[in-house]
DNA sequence: ATGACTCCCAGTGGGAGA
């Protein structure tokens, strides 16, 4: 079985190369993040041709979420249950054994913004909403964009984006209190080479100077830890003619 | 360089992303 999470930056736009990724990559589902369409806009009936049943929680402009699957989707929560947000970034779904959430977190812009501490209030949110998941649903995968990178190994430059967005001790600390609920970073659990990254600035030629972060993120709930066979970074779709800034980040499971 | 690029909604500019 095998999953996956991308960041597409615009779904209108990146549908030709969602389609071909799919075809080349048929994974079990897929999430989406900032698919910037409302849900009357998302183009169902190409991606129902493709194979996949979505269920998409989106809005317009901005943010927006969702998650193709092959098989049947059932249980299906859009946004943190119990948390009031305007913002559409999370949605789930029970489908082959596997409790599913895809999630786009917050940016945060920078460490001293209202967007920063808004950041912080989704993610104490997200946590716990996580812990009662995880207690029912032990077979638990968190992915998605978490604008988070867990570790100076995850930045090409750590010294310059020290205290920078992404990179503060208090998202990093996030991480980590989800990591402690009981979910394991799937990338980690093999040899990586060095420098591997999920987002490439579009400015400063960053991608053809592999100046990026690992931002994009699977995590497994300790109990799927020993079906993770492998965890990839797919870089290819960076270099299509209009790429998406993120890269997409697969998962497989042994059966 | 508080930049650079891309997307969106707008409407020949500006917010947001990361």
């Amino acid at each position: 079985m095998k999953l996956a999470t991308w960041n597409v930056n615009s779904l209108a736009v990146r549908l030709p190369q969602l389609l071909d990724w799919l075809a080349a990559h048929p994974v079990d589902a897929l999430a989406l993040q900032e698919t910037k369409l409302t849900d009357d806009k998302f183009p169902h009936a190409e991606i129902e041709a493709a194979g996949y049943s979505a269920q998409r929680f989106g809005q317009k402009t901005y943010n927006g979420v969702a998650l193709l699957t092959r098989g049947a989707a059932s249980d299906v929560t859009k946004g943190i249950p119990g948390f009031a947000d305007e913002q559409a970034r999370v949605i789930a779904a029970t489908l082959g054994g596997l409790r599913v959430i895809g999630a786009y977190f917050p940016n945060g812009q920078a460490p001293d913004s209202e967007k920063f501490a808004y950041k912080m209030r989704w993610l104490d949110a997200l946590r716990d909403w996580v812990r009662a998941e995880l207690a029912a649903h032990p077979r638990l995968v968190l992915m998605g964009d978490f604008n988070i990178a867990p570790e100076d190994r995850d930045v090409y430059d750590p010294v310059a984006w020290a205290g920078q967005i992404h990179c503060t001790p208090e998202e990093r600390a996030q991480f980590q209190a989800l990591l402690a609920l009981g979910l394991v970073d799937a990338f980690r659990l093999f040899e990586q080479a060095p420098k591997s990254w999920t987002w490439w600035d579009y400015r400063n030629l960053a991608f053809r100077k592999n100046q990026g972060l690992r931002i994009d993120h699977v995590l497994v709930g300790e109990a799927l830890r020993p079906q993770v066979l492998a965890c990839t970074i797919d870089k290819l779709p960076r270099k299509n003619e209009r790429p998406s800034d993120h890269a997409p980040v697969i998962v497989e499971l042994a059966p």
